[in-house]
DNA sequence: CCCCGCTGTCACCAATCGGTGAGTAGCGGG
DNA sequence: CCCGCTACTCACCGATTGGTGACAGCGGGG
């Protein structure tokens, strides 16, 4: 898949011979997606166009329109993609730690969603795509992005019962907010409410802020 | 200000004799700022441009050309805007309870700032922009937001010490990163991390969620 | 074998963008 | 009264956008 979209791509510039195109409608669909999904991911939705996406796979902007019917099919497709984002951030065990109580464990899971997202840059342009549009493209992008947390978070928890006299939905809800608003300010101006997010030392003090208050909740 | 700006907007539609503009600089100045101010928290920073701000002031664009130095001077002048932001969010009393702990302060700081945030869409517009974007404009407009935000907190705090032994600077940081995050996935998609935040009664439940989180950390 | 269909390319469209230079119109001072 | 300064408008530029129709070339099935 890669090599494809690399293939693709150079050859626009690879000077000598024409360097002519093997006909293969699958791979060149495969290439326009990841070609959508690095645009996306290293430009951000401003300039995420139909041009701008069939200039990066190399192709003609036509064969978009063919074999996914517009943007928005292939924004679909992209969220189609994105379900393959539980699984590769599912760690096997539990490293070595089971029975844990619900502060534990959401504290875990914060740190690990706060890492998760620091270094998916295109999971973050979605994000921040969601927070600056209301089109029903990012809709569904927006709602595939979610039911993929949801998944996740799900799967992490286990079978464990969280305790009772605590709005958990709402509470947790806030925690994931304050993560995603952090590492998109973080990403964007490196820094979040006059609090500087560019060294390790930076996130360090964040993360230690952040069990603080995970653990002042949920104990 | 408000009169210009509606005059000058409504003379392109207007019905009837051509209703010709006064010739007043200043007022037009003004009326380009406050189309722009419109412009900006009504459409969001998307289609925020030269051609679309002078449509809606009713003049030609090349006034905004000689006037702002083009839409990097116009942004600037919406940031100094901005200062006045803080004027208008101090309650001049504070609600008769004084001598608070730092956790009542935060409590109270917490739920205003997350209602000034709900009901000024031009401050979510900036605060969405900050987080999409990266540019020279953004990032001074950025700087003027939050610089207004923390004169703001400043002024709330008054004298009052930070316990010891908190990095209050990491946690208050986080803490107004998820308002910030919920307030714009509210006002984007209505909801947030599965949290539906349509109603009044979801934003009571986000607001009780939010202050079992201060009281969590600050006691 | 030829022909049809599929893959891919190119040329073109109207609309809009930011930006500029030249020209018009009205107010105020001499 | 008239002239000049200034507020203001208009027309145009090249670039880019999303979108469409026509065409080229290879390959497999009749």
């Amino acid at each position: 898949m890669l090599d494809e979209a690399v293939n693709l791509e150079n050859s626009l510039e690879a000077g000598g011979e024409p360097e002519r195109r093997v006909r293969d409608r699958g791979a060149t669909e495969r290439a326009i997606l990841a070609a959508a999904k690095r645009l996306l991911a290293e430009e951000g939705f401003q300039n995420f166009g139909i041009n701008a996406v069939a200039r990066r796979a190399g192709c003609d902007k036509q064969l978009i329109y063919r074999y996914y019917g517009g943007l928005d099919g292939l924004v679909e497709a992209i969220g189609a993609d994105l379900g393959t984002w539980v699984k590769d951030r599912i760690p096997e065990d539990t490293g070595g730690m089971f029975l844990l109580t619900y502060g534990d464990l959401m504290e875990r899971l914060s740190l690990l969603l706060l890492d998760a997202l620091r270094d998916d840059p295109l999971m973050r342009r979605i994000l921040a795509w969601e927070i600056s549009e209301n089109t029903e493209q990012v809709r569904r992008l927006s709602e595939a992005r979610s039911k993929a947390l949801a998944l996740w978070l799900e799967r992490m928890r286990g079978s464990l019962t969280p305790p009772k006299g605590v709005d958990t939905a709402a509470v947790n809800a806030i925690v994931i907010a304050a993560i995603q608003h952090l590492v998109l300010a973080a990403s964007a101006g490196g820094q979040c409410a006059g609090l500087s997010l560019k060294t390790s030392k930076d996130w360090e003090k964040a993360a230690t802020a952040l069990k603080r208050i995970v653990r002042g909740v949920y104990g």
